[in-house]
DNA sequence: ATATAATCATTCGTACCCAAACGATATAAA
DNA sequence: TTTATATCGTTTGGGTACGAATGATTATAT
């Protein structure tokens, strides 16, 4: 991230000139597009990258390690709360939460007291694999902020958690009508 | 965007702290962990919220709306471009391609001189569907922005071209071994 | 004590997501 | 002309993604 080497203005790619001339032939050009169509494609690509170089060889899809990981990090988790820290619907977690369990990597506990609520436990295969995953994960972390200077990883920072409690604000309301 | 109001800075989620604590203390924080993390979540919302609040009553899904979209600026295009402007795979494509055609958004016609190859074109429905629903998603990526200032959201749009010009080199350097 | 409402995780149905394999077609090499 | 290689879109198999419905359980109201 600290790479001062000298930067070019990133460019518009062909697609995103053709997009723009669309837009403005339209009357609804607007660069906010790029912001969001990029963010889709950046997501995308770390998907597809991550689960090609390091999770396909240990059996998990991105959202099963991304289940894995919240799970390492609190221990045990209610499925409710792991759902939604994990950012997926609680239907979706059953599934995957199956094929982790298949895996041996983390187990459901029935709740003590509440026969509605489940908690999950990682095991030690779970911890294990962990502790071998991450750090190969954390280096595409690592390598896809490895081009922005200072002030970007900052800036950038700061704008995704902005959007992000936008968006959630935005959410909590419509939901509410 | 221009919206000057007091900023405070945006902090930590609770889930942020935690996993901060977690990482810390098996020796791998790092803030770019915000950055991917962020990401991830930011897209899940905004594709939820737009299917939920636009997309859904014209029987779209997100990738549906993403494909069109392309189709729409380009209005007839190989189904190999498609793929990788919408940023997905083909597979995936001939599956929401058959979706799309299913409700007369869009059609397959065979490639005049070779057979392999497919053009898809833009219907009149598709073009009367795009003209309703994008001015309304776009009203969605306008929303998701507007609590940037002006130089978080130049600094955003150019971090995302970076960071997905680096990922698209890591993945070529790693198709070619 | 009983009835009603709310909450939980799971199931169901539908759509997406991808890599690998496949069959058809085009191109290159012998 | 024949054979080998490359490319195309689709199919296959397995996994994810979600909202709505479901049955079981808990909480609240009467």
């Amino acid at each position: 991230m600290d790479n001062f080497k000298n930067k070019t203005h990133p460019q518009l790619s062909d697609a995103e000139e053709r997009a723009k001339q669309h837009l403005i032939s339209v009357g609804l050009y607007s660069r906010s597009v790029s912001i969001i169509s990029n963010t889709f494609r950046l997501t995308s690509i770390i998907r597809n990258f991550s689960e090609n170089q390091v999770l396909k060889e240990f059996n998990l899809s991105f959202s099963g390690f991304t289940v894995m990981w919240v799970i390492w990090v609190w221990r045990d988790i209610e499925t409710a709360k792991l759902a939604k820290n994990a950012g997926i619907a609680k239907s979706t977690l059953t599934g995957i939460l199956k094929t982790l369990e298949k895996h041996g990597y983390c187990k459901r506990i029935p709740h003590s007291s509440d026969a509605r609520r489940v908690i999950v436990h990682i095991s030690k295969a779970g911890e294990d694999l962990m502790e071998k995953i991450f750090p190969k994960f954390h280096k595409i972390e690592e390598m896809a902020v490895s081009d922005l200077t200072s002030d970007e990883f900052e800036t950038t920072i700061d704008s995704l958690r902005t959007m992000l409690h936008t968006m959630e604000k935005f959410t909590k309301k419509n939901n509410s009508k």
